[in-house]
DNA sequence: AAGTTCCTCAACCGCAGCTGG
DNA sequence: TCCAGCTGCGGTTGAGGAACT
C-alpha cells in the first residue's frame, strides 16, 4: 500500500507534533520527522513549517521602518538573494523578506485583456537575467595557512590602522581582500547609500556578509583595485 | 446580498550545492 | 570520480479573506 503524503495547510495538530520532535531531537533532523513525529509529510514541508512559521525565532506582524529600509538596501547590493537579506533583518525569514518584496515593492500591475489583445507577439518585450558569476573555489585551497578559517564571513573593523580585518567567503577558505574605510566610504556614496547593514557594537561603520555577487562587484567597477593582506 | 476582483502569504516545486559512501 | 541522498534556496502557485461593484 503506497503511503500518500500530506499536502496543503497545516492542522493545529501537525504543528504540535512537529514543534515536539523539535523540541525534543532540535533542528536540522529532516529527514527523520516524518518517520518519527508521525508527521505525514515530506522533509522539505517540514523544514518549510518550522523555519517559516513555528520556529520562536520568527517575528510576526508588519515589517517595521527599519526593516523596510534595510530590505532595500541589501537588495540593491545583493538582489534577489532573499536568505542572504533575511539574515540581516533578525525574525524574519527569507519567505517572508520575499512576499514582502514581491507584493508590496515591486508589485506587477496585471495587464488588462485589451492591452494582451493589442500585442502582437513580436511585440513581447525582452528581458534580460542577469546572474551572478559562478565562482567555484577548492575547498582545499588555503593561501594563508596561519590564519584560522572564519566561518561568518562578515566585514568588521579592525584596530586603529584604518583597514578591516581579512574576512572570508564562503566556507572561509580564502582570504578576502581588506578594504579601507575610505573604499567602502567611496562605495556607500557611489551607491548612494549611507550604511549597510547592522552596526557593530564595537567601532565598525557596518557589518555586512559579502558574497559571492558583492565579491564581484567590489573587485570589479566599483571599487577597484583590491588590497590582499596577510 | 451576491458576485467578482484583488491581495496576502503559506506552501509547493524544481534546481543546485554539499557530503559521504 | 561518480552517484545518491539531503538540505537550502528562489520562483511560483493557489487558498482564503478583504475590498469593490
Amino acid at each position: 500500500m503506497s503511503l500518500l503524503l500530506r499536502k496543503g495547510s497545516w492542522s493545529a495538530e501537525e504543528d504540535m507534533l512537529l514543534k515536539n520532535f523539535i523540541q525534543k531531537h532540535g533542528e536540522g533532523k529532516w529527514h527523520l520527522i516524518p518517520l518519527k513525529a508521525g508527521l505525514n509529510r515530506c522533509r522539505k514541508s517540514c523544514r518549510l513549517r518550522w523555519t517559516n512559521y513555528l520556529s520562536p525565532k520568527v517575528k510576526r506582524g508588519d515589517f517595521a521602518e527599519d526593516e523596510v529600509d534595510l530590505i532595500h538596501k541589501l537588495h540593491k547590493l545583493l538582489g534577489n538573494r532573499w536568505s542572504l537579506i533575511a539574515g540581516r533583518i533578525p525574525g524574519r525569514t527569507a519567505n517572508d523578506v520575499k512576499n514582502y518584496w514581491n507584493t508590496r515593492v515591486r508589485p506587477r500591475p496585471k495587464p488588462q485583456k485589451q492591452e494582451l489583445k493589442n500585442v502582437k507577439p513580436s511585440q513581447h518585450p525582452t528581458v534580460s537575467i542577469i546572474r551572478p558569476i559562478p565562482r567555484t573555489i577548492s575547498k582545499t585551497l588555503n593561501l594563508y595557512p596561519h590564519i584560522k578559517p572564519h566561518d561568518t564571513g562578515n566585514l568588521r573593523t579592525s584596530s586603529n590602522d584604518g583597514f578591516r580585518d581579512p574576512f572570508y567567503i564562503s566556507q572561509g577558505l580564502v582570504p578576502s581582500p581588506t578594504l579601507s574605510d575610505n573604499m567602502i566610504k567611496e562605495y556607500l556614496e557611489k551607491e548612494g547609500l549611507d550604511d549597510v547593514g547592522q552596526e557593530d557594537n564595537e567601532n565598525s561603520l557596518f557589518n555586512l556578509t559579502l558574497d559571492d555577487g558583492m565579491w564581484d562587484l567590489l573587485h570589479s567597477e566599483h571599487i577597484g583595485e583590491l588590497n590582499i593582506t596577510d
